[in-house]
DNA sequence: CTGCTTGCGAATGTATACAAATTGTGCACA
DNA sequence: TGTGCACAATTTGTATACATTCGCAAGCAG
C-alpha cells in the first residue's frame, strides 16, 4: 500500500470492495486504513464519508464504519429494481450519448475482453462494472445514476461472489456477455433506444440466470450407490 | 444560530437548501458556516461531504461546496424521471409499508395540513417533503431511494421558485394536493400498489401543472388600451 | 451462578495549528 | 489602455493532539 494521495485510497477502497477483498460487512478501522495509505485519519475520513455517499460502505455514528452488508434482503431488492433501472439507462445512453463517450465505452470494452482472454476473473469484472458505468454517464441522468451506482456496486459484488471457476458454463457466458456487450455498443452508437433496452434485458436476463444456477443448481444424481451395493449399505 | 451539535448543523443546512433560503449555486464557505454553527471545521466538512453525497451540494476540489445548481438541463431531466420513480416507489409503499411507517404518514400529513391553514408556504413545503420521504422509506428500496432523495430535493425547491402566493389557483391547488395525500394514505394503508400508483400520478399531474402554468401563464390581454384612445396615442 | 456496576482500553469525534492551493490585486511594461 | 507577472490575501487541505464515546471485562452484590 502506502500510496500517497486520498483519491488513491479512494479507488483503491472502491475495488476492494467491489471484488470482495473487503467482504461485505467488513469492518474499516480508520488508524490502520490511514497508516496503510500513509494519509492521515482526516482526509481518510473523508473518504470513507464520500464512500458512503456512493453506497460502498456505511457510517454509524461513533462505531465506524463497515462494508455495505449484503444479505437476502438486499439481493431480494436488486433483483427487483435493476431490470427497470438497467433499461431506462440504456434507452437514455442510446439517445444522449456523446462520441467520447462512446469512445471509452469502446476502450472499457476492450479493457474487458483483455480481462477474459487472460483469466482474469477479477479485472474483468472490474472492466465490466466501468463498461455499465460509462453506460449511466452517458443517460445524462443524475437522478438514475445515483441508483445504478448502488446497483453496480452490488451486481459486480454478487457476480463476484456466484463465480464459479470450474464450471464450463462460466466460460460461455462470459463470452456470450462481451458478444452482448457488442451489440448493445452497436444499438447505442446507431441511437436505437428501443433495441438498446431489448438487449440490455437480454444482458440482464444471462447475469441473472447464472446467479440463480448458482443459488439453486442442478440436484446431484440420486443413484450415486449402485442399487446391487445398496443392499450392503446398512 | 450557535446551535451546538454537527447534526443540528446538517439539519438546517438541508432545510435552508430545501426552502432556498440557500439558493442553488451559492457558495457554502467553511469558515462562516462553522464559526455561525459553533462547531469546528472538521465536523463542518464531514456535514458538507453528508450533503454532497444526499444531493444537496457539490464539491469541488480545493474549490469548496456550493448548493447543487439548478438549471433548464437539471429541470428537463427531473420532469423525465420523477413520474416513473414516484409511480415506483408508491407501488413498492403500498406493498411493503409497516404500520409505525403509516402512523409517521399521517403525522407528516397533519403537519403538512396544518402548515397550509397557517399560510405558512414554506413549513408546508418542508411537510410535503417529509411526506414523500416517508413514502420513499415505506418502500424499502435503497436504490430508489437514492434516486428519490434527489429528485424530492429538486421537487421541493422547484415547487419554492414556482409559488406564486397571489394566484387564487395556487390555495385551490394546495388544497386538492391535500386531498390526493389523503387518498395515498389510504390506498397505503389498504396495500392498493396499482391504486397507489394512478393516486400518484394524479398528484404528478397537478405539481406538474402548477410549474408548467408558471413558466407558461395565460398571456396578458392584448386590448388594454380601449380602441378610441389608441387613436391618440403617438 | 447470575446480573449489575464500574473502570479501563480502544476506537471515533473535535479543535487547532500549519501547509498548500486558488483567487485577487497592484504594478511594470508594451 | 491592455496584458502579463509576481506577490499578498483568502480559502481549502492535512496533520496531530486532545476529548469523548463505546465495548468489554473484572469485580462485587444478591
Amino acid at each position: 500500500m502506502t500510496k500517497g494521495s486520498k483519491d488513491a485510497c479512494f479507488q483503491s477502497l472502491k475495488q476492494a470492495i467491489l471484488t470482495t477483498a473487503l467482504e461485505p460487512g467488513a469492518d474499516l478501522d480508520e488508524a490502520s486504513l490511514s497508516a496503510s495509505y500513509g494519509i492521515s485519519r482526516t482526509p481518510l475520513r473523508e473518504v470513507l464519508q464520500r464512500l458512503a455517499g456512493k453506497g460502498y460502505v456505511q457510517i454509524e455514528s461513533n462505531r465506524g464504519a463497515r462494508v455495505s452488508s449484503m444479505n437476502v434482503d438486499v439481493m431480494r431488492t436488486f433483483f427487483q429494481t435493476a431490470p427497470m433501472v438497467y433499461a431506462n439507462i440504456a434507452r437514455l445512453a442510446a439517445e444522449n450519448r456523446t462520441g467520447a463517450q462512446l469512445d471509452m465505452l469502446k476502450d472499457d470494452q476492450r479493457a474487458f475482453t483483455q480481462a477474459i482472454a487472460k483469466n482474469d476473473p477479477t479485472a474483468s469484472a472490474l472492466a465490466n462494472h466501468r463498461f455499465h458505468a460509462t453506460i449511466g454517464e452517458m443517460a445524462q441522468n443524475p437522478y438514475l445514476m445515483a441508483c445504478l451506482d448502488r446497483l453496480l456496486i452490488d451486481h459486480t459484488r454478487l457476480g463476484q461472489t456466484f463465480y464459479r471457476p470450474a464450471a464450463p458454463s462460466e466460460k460461455v457466458a462470459i463470452l456470450k456477455a462481451a458478444e452482448q456487450h457488442d451489440a448493445m455498443i452497436s444499438a447505442i452508437e446507431a441511437r436505437e433506444p428501443s433495441l438498446a433496452i431489448d438487449l440490455t434485458l437480454q444482458h440482464w436476463d444471462l447475469s441473472r440466470d447464472r446467479m440463480e444456477r448458482f443459488v439453486r443448481p442442478d440436484p446431484l444424481p440420486v443413484d450415486v450407490i449402485p442399487l446391487k451395493d445398496r443392499a450392503n449399505a446398512f
